[in-house]
DNA sequence: CTAGAGCGCTCG
DNA sequence: GTACGAGCGCTCTAGC
């Protein structure tokens, strides 16, 4: 049949299909010779369902199944950059590509591609001829690039989430109809595919910017009349690239194709060709199911594998999120069913409700549990009754809930049960909450861990960015139930309905990403990462969390006393010398003080139009006039104040009387720790002032504080990692390195040496961690460019393995799109292959990446290993500074302590590496932080 | 009033 | 246009 009027053209989007497959299944290999064939099994599990579910009235008379061919498109022509951030295509998927062209085949379905097109290029060619010759269109697909496209007969199906996409839904997703939307994107880019657009303009203000002018085109002709100044800069002065943009998003209709729409016709499969296609791939349940729609009898597929257990292509597909069927838990009876199906299984998901964000000071409201993909429980304990009047909300408890204690009683043996796996998202919240209800949930598996052991540095770990990017789903937003802002409100005060809807939902994605990333940890050989260094953490970190620091709230506030007099007084002078009032914490006016008023010449201008006034330029400043001097010093005070003194009384606890920071494993993309609420890791220590706050930091009575940090970790783990046996040499016989490196470098003898020429020697060891450059070391040690690079030059003709080092890192980098640590934690390097100044960033990063994330798991390693090596002893680990464990510990037994703790400490390594240095270990103990350190 | 960007400063 | 990795308080702006 030709296509014409009354035809139905589908489309579907095969490249979008594979990836889909691939992430969302194990990596199945072929039993008889272990080629990985998962993303293959998935494509053909997806065509079948494909064509079991078209045979109805609405059925198609044309398809399609269209394919990306080549990397290099016509778009890399307009803009080399084009889809630069891309990552590299895995290994084990590299070979399925053409497997799933045969599968397309074998199915009898077209299979069509044009080399250097994009699959989106052909569909839209496509599309458009289909609308020409009168047909209708559905193209399948979820990529929202093809939403241009709709209108006019032309209709989008996403088939995860089964939802048609008309031309209102086109408007509600950009704010725009079909034909604006190339407009949109133009404005707001794409990072994902490298699209830059206009920066600091997303979809929002993209389509109201349309709307208002009517296309593009007009609002960059008339871009003088926009009132935003910053918007109307941008728009004026990118204009180049906002078209450049546009060429970028906007579909070719007029891809050149070597077949015609008749050639689309649907065709049924032809089992000659399908039955040994599939029997040839050993699937066994689809030939089988497959065999049994066609009506022909299975071909036999021989079983190599004597034990058969492992699975094949049994890869149904999730049941779709429907947060309106989880059930509410109000009675034991119910409970209880709940706990024995978890027993059965093995495992569960947990997600516990708080009044707050604050694991310290916020009250259990409920459990959610999920057994199984889709079926998933709220057991509400603590909500509150519906408010009475306008005004306030009731304090007594909601009807229809089990008394706390009677539930905890229940669940309490299912969490602490050692043969259920428990599984969370961000687990060390609710174990801290729990383990304050007298519970020890153990043992645990933690999706945002497993994300972040498989993908740090490429993307978030948030259960929000998880569920989109894995499930193509959108949780509920907690905001839709508490609102923001004034009229927030906390937990127990939403209805119990609603609560189970959201609090259910997050249990059941997290049961779903554990499923989906359980196995791609061993495919992506991060098991011993995530066992070893991020998941033991849990507890660890949650002990050292709940027992907090003690903190001297009078010493501070005394502090703080002082600090707003010397202000003031500061203040006035600044007056002053200005010849005016201004706001001195503004460094916006402080810098049109300094040079428009004041007339001070040199000032430098950022990318906001605002005078530079960073503490190094006002040093500069300094030597030839007052003022900047008096700011810095206003400033030093004014942070400590209002970052130390204040804000760290408002952290204490009233129950405990001391501060509890929280740790979040997943933060940094190096692997290390991040401190927040109060972020503890960054007390001052460097200047006489700063180390009083250290000062508010105390041991109990009977107690002190022991400090023990590991000297120079960094360093020795380039000595180690660059191979430099001078280096390496250097720190087994204990020698000050930075004195050597000076020595060795300007040829001082070691007996010689001035402090000056050993600080340079120290800022260029320092900067070799960092990933060198002649500019930075040029700005830190103040001296000109030339002179830092003929430093550099000459370090690197020293010592020549730093220099292989670096560009043999910045190569891996290039090729895997990560760095590995001496541990095997990855660290993803997505924008290794950037162009222009981003280029320079990703190298630096790169080159630091394995050597900070190095010393941040022999830390991890110590840390995991500490509870049980101080059992025993009447001491508690109290913080983490990256390269420091602070301990509160009995009189006593601090010697004891330190013997103990700095074994572990010297010996985390082992045995997994074997460093050619030796870690060294300092000790010191006070009684408070200031006098430990 | 609130959210978010940008600046500046603290630490390892 | 630049040293690597973090968090947080303040000011300022845009938008409800």
């Amino acid at each position: 049949m030709a296509f014409g009027k009354g035809c139905h053209l589908h489309l579907i989007d095969g490249s979008a299909y594979i990836f889909r497959a691939y992430h969302a299944l194990p990596p199945l290999t072929r039993k008889s010779d272990g080629l990985p064939i998962g993303a293959v099994s998935g494509f053909c599990n997806m065509l079948q369902r494909y064509i079991d579910g078209n045979s109805g009235a609405d059925a198609p008379t044309h398809v399609a199944v269209v394919f990306d061919k080549g990397s290099h498109t016509f778009r890399n022509e307009l803009f080399e950059d084009y889809k630069a951030n891309r990552e590299a295509m895995p290994e084990d998927l590299r070979p399925q590509i053409p497997l799933t062209r045969r599968a397309t085949e074998a199915f009898n379905i077209a299979c069509k591609e044009i080399e250097g097109y994009e699959a989106d290029d052909i569909i839209a060619t496509l599309a458009c001829q289909a609308r020409e010759a009168g047909g209708r269109v559905t193209i399948l697909s979820s990529d929202k690039d093809l939403m241009q496209l709709v209108g006019d007969g032309v209709e989008m199906l996403d088939p995860m989430k089964n939802r048609r996409i008309d031309r209102d839904g086109v408007v509600e997703k950009f704010g725009v109809p079909p034909e604006r939307v190339v407009d949109v994107q133009a404005l707001a880019g794409d990072s994902v595919d490298n699209v830059p657009g206009a920066p600091g303009i997303g979809i929002k203000t993209a389509a109201l910017l349309i709307n208002e002018f009517g296309s593009l085109e007009e609002l960059l002709d008339r871009a003088e009349e926009i009132p935003q100044p910053k918007r109307r800069e941008t728009l004026t002065t990118m204009r180049a690239q906002i078209e450049l943009s546009k060429k970028l998003v906007m579909l070719d209709c007029e891809t050149p194709l070597d077949f015609t729409l008749d050639d689309l016709e649907v065709r049924d499969p032809d089992p000659d060709k399908l039955m040994p296609f599939l029997a040839e791939m050993e699937f066994r349940t689809l030939t089988k199911r497959v065999a049994e729609a066609l009506g022909v009898e299975p071909p036999a597929i021989p079983d190599t594998t004597p034990e058969g257990a492992n699975p094949d292509d049994s890869t149904a597909e999730a049941p779709p999120i429907r947060p309106e069927a989880y059930e509410t838990v109000r009675d034991a009876r119910a409970l209880q069913d709940w706990i024995a199906q978890a027993q059965d299984r093995g495992w569960v998901a947990v997600d516990t409700e708080t009044t707050g964000l604050n694991e310290m000071t916020c009250d259990l409201v409920g459990i959610s549990l999920c057994v199984e993909v889709g079926r998933a429980c709220y057991v509400p304990l603590t909500h509150r009754a519906a408010a009475t009047d306008d005004l306030f909300g009731s304090d007594d408890l909601a009807d229809g809930q089990m008394k706390l204690d009677e539930a905890l009683a229940l669940i309490k043996p299912l969490l602490e049960d050692p043969a259920v796996m428990k599984i969370g998202q961000n687990m060390k919240y609710d174990a801290k909450v729990l383990a304050r209800y007298g519970i020890d949930i153990a043992p645990i598996d933690d999706t945002m861990l497993m994300s972040y052991a498989m993908n740090a540095g490429l993307h978030g770990h948030g259960m929000d960015t998880l569920a989109e990017r894995y499930l193509s789903h959108t949780p509920i937003p907690i905001k839709d139930l508490l609102g923001s802002g004034k009229a927030q409100v906390t937990f127990d005060r939403v209805p119990v309905d609603e609560a189970t809807r959201y609090a259910a939902e997050d249990a059941d994605i997290t049961l779903r990403l554990w499923q989906m990333f359980k196995p791609q940890l061993h495919r992506t050989q991060v098991t011993r990462v995530y066992e070893g260094l991020e998941r033991p953490l849990v507890p660890v970190l949650a002990q050292m969390e709940r027992a907090g620091i003690r903190v001297d709230r009078d010493a501070l506030s005394r502090m703080s006393n002082a600090f707003s007099q010397k202000m003031a007084g500061l203040e006035a002078e600044i007056h002053e010398l200005a010849g005016e009032t201004f706001n001195v914490g503004s460094p916006k006016q402080l810098g049109e003080i300094l040079f428009d008023k004041m007339g001070i010449e040199g000032g430098k201008k950022g990318k906001t139009g605002a005078y530079a006034t960073g503490a190094d330029v006002l040093e500069d400043l300094a030597t030839e006039h007052e003022l900047p001097r008096k700011v810095l010093d206003w400033r030093q005070l004014s942070k400590l104040k209002s970052t130390y003194t204040d804000a760290l009384q408002e952290h204490i606890n009233p129950d405990t009387h001391r501060v509890h920071t929280s740790y979040s494993i997943a933060g940094a993309n190096t692997g290390r720790l991040a401190s927040t609420d109060p972020n503890l890791q960054n007390i001052p220590v460097r200047t006489e002032e700063g180390r009083r706050i250290r000062e508010a930091f105390v041991a109990e009575p009977g107690k002190v504080l022991v400090s023990l940090d590991y000297s120079q970790i960094e360093l020795r783990i380039l000595a180690h990692m660059a191979g430099i046996d001078a280096l390496k040499q250097a720190f087994r016989e204990g020698h000050d390195i930075h004195a050597l490196t000076a020595s060795e470098m300007f040829n001082v003898p070691l007996d010689q040496m001035t402090p000056d020429v050993r600080r340079q020697a120290k800022a260029i060891n320092f900067g070799v961690i960092y990933g060198i450059s002649g500019f930075g070391l040029a700005r830190n040690l103040r001296i000109p460019r030339a002179e830092a690079q003929g430093f550099i030059d000459r370090y690197f003709e020293r010592f020549p393995g730093i220099k292989t080092y670096m560009d043999d890192t910045v190569a891996f980098a290039k090729e895997h799109g990560h760095v590995e640590t001496l541990f095997g934690r990855k660290i993803h390097t997505p924008e290794i292959g950037a162009k222009g100044p981003r280029a320079g960033f990703a190298w630096r990063a790169a080159i630091n990446a394995p050597i900070q994330g190095t010393a941040a798991d022999i830390i991890r390693r110590a840390m995991i290993r500490m509870p049980d090596a101080i059992d025993g002893l009447p001491a508690k680990m109290l913080l983490q500074v990256h390269d420091e464990l602070l301990f509160e510990v009995e009189t006593g037994a601090v010697d004891d302590l330190i013997g103990v703790a700095r074994d572990i400490m010297e010996g985390a390594a082992d045995p997994v590496v074997k460093l050619d240095v030796p870690l060294v270990v300092d000790a010191g103990q006070g009684a408070n932080w200031a006098e430990a350190h």
